[in-house]
DNA sequence: AGCATTGTTTCACA
DNA sequence: TTGTGAAACAATGC
């Protein structure tokens, strides 16, 4: 699920309900979500203190403490946040007593008895202390039009795959990449170097435009297109056959009438 | 059984 | 050096 979209709605959720608790404990047994650190990093380095503000970038997340370490979270394939919310499923009969969130692989303990956890199937999720940000293009759903046309507009690989490198601009993933230059009628596959200027404002306001709407109606898996992302799928637009083939390493599906 | 999956990193290769 | 593409990573769902 998680692209700019679920990544936004995870911070507003850090921001209105995991500020200001102190932590108390934290589970960080997780070698693979929270490396490179060691079980007990995290919680070293947190404990006793608090967040106090919660920031995004793309799909990279991260939240300020009171005088301690940045916590970095990702969401990665299949991750979200879930903030002392009992009620959100995902729980798993351990024989019929009690039920476990399973699938927590990093969670924050707060004074007040309270959680915060990063909870995700996959396990591409990552925790970890004072995050690298460094490598990070400028946030998509945020980019001006002069620096969209100058990161975007150039190189020779596939527009889709321009769109959604991270370093180049960030937040757009996979199934946000479809549904923006789908209603952009933009070729995934064509040269991102080829794009005249309009063509690349039009695509900078349609990834603004899906981004904000998929944010007010809970995630990217809301879009026009997504219930036609299959190999028999029409265009939901002009009911043209959708093509479907692999650009940028991900399978990507497109209007073969109107997306040029 | 086999294939696909909303993300990122690493590695081979031009 | 830079850019591109495939594979690996982990685990689940169809």
């Amino acid at each position: 699920m998680p692209e700019l979209p679920e990544a936004e709605s995870a911070r507003a959720l850090i921001e209105e309900r995991g500020l200001g608790r102190e932590i108390v404990a934290v589970d960080d047994g997780d070698t693979y979500v929270c490396r490179p650190h060691a079980p007990g990093e995290l919680a070293d380095a947190l404990i006793g203190h608090r967040l106090v503000s919660a920031h995004r970038q793309g799909k990279a997340l991260w939240a300020q403490t009171d005088d301690g370490p940045v916590l970095g979270l990702h969401l990665g394939m299949a991750g979200r946040i879930v903030i002392d919310d009992h009620a959100a499923g995902d729980y798993v009969s351990d024989g019929g007593r009690r039920h476990l969130p399973v699938w927590d692989r990093f969670t924050l303990h707060f004074a007040d008895g309270g959680w915060m956890a990063l909870r995700d199937k996959r396990r591409l999720g990552r925790a970890v202390l004072d995050p690298d940000l460094t490598r990070l293009g400028p946030d998509a759903a945020m980019v001006d039009r002069d620096t969209f046309r100058r990161r975007v507009g150039r190189g020779e690989g596939p527009l889709k795959a321009r769109i959604m490198d991270q370093s180049v601009i960030a937040g757009v993933g996979n199934l946000l990449a479809d549904e923006a230059l789908w209603r952009a009628c933009l070729d995934p596959r064509r040269p991102a170097g080829g794009l005249d200027a309009g063509e690349l404002d039009r695509l900078r306001r349609e990834i603004r435009a899906t981004t904000r709407r998929a944010i007010e109606r809970g995630g990217v898996h809301t879009g026009d297109l997504i219930a036609h992302r299959r190999r028999d799928g029409v265009c939901p637009r002009c009911g043209a056959d959708m093509a479907r083939a692999t650009v940028g390493g991900r399978t990507t599906y497109w209007c073969t009438a109107e997306q040029r």
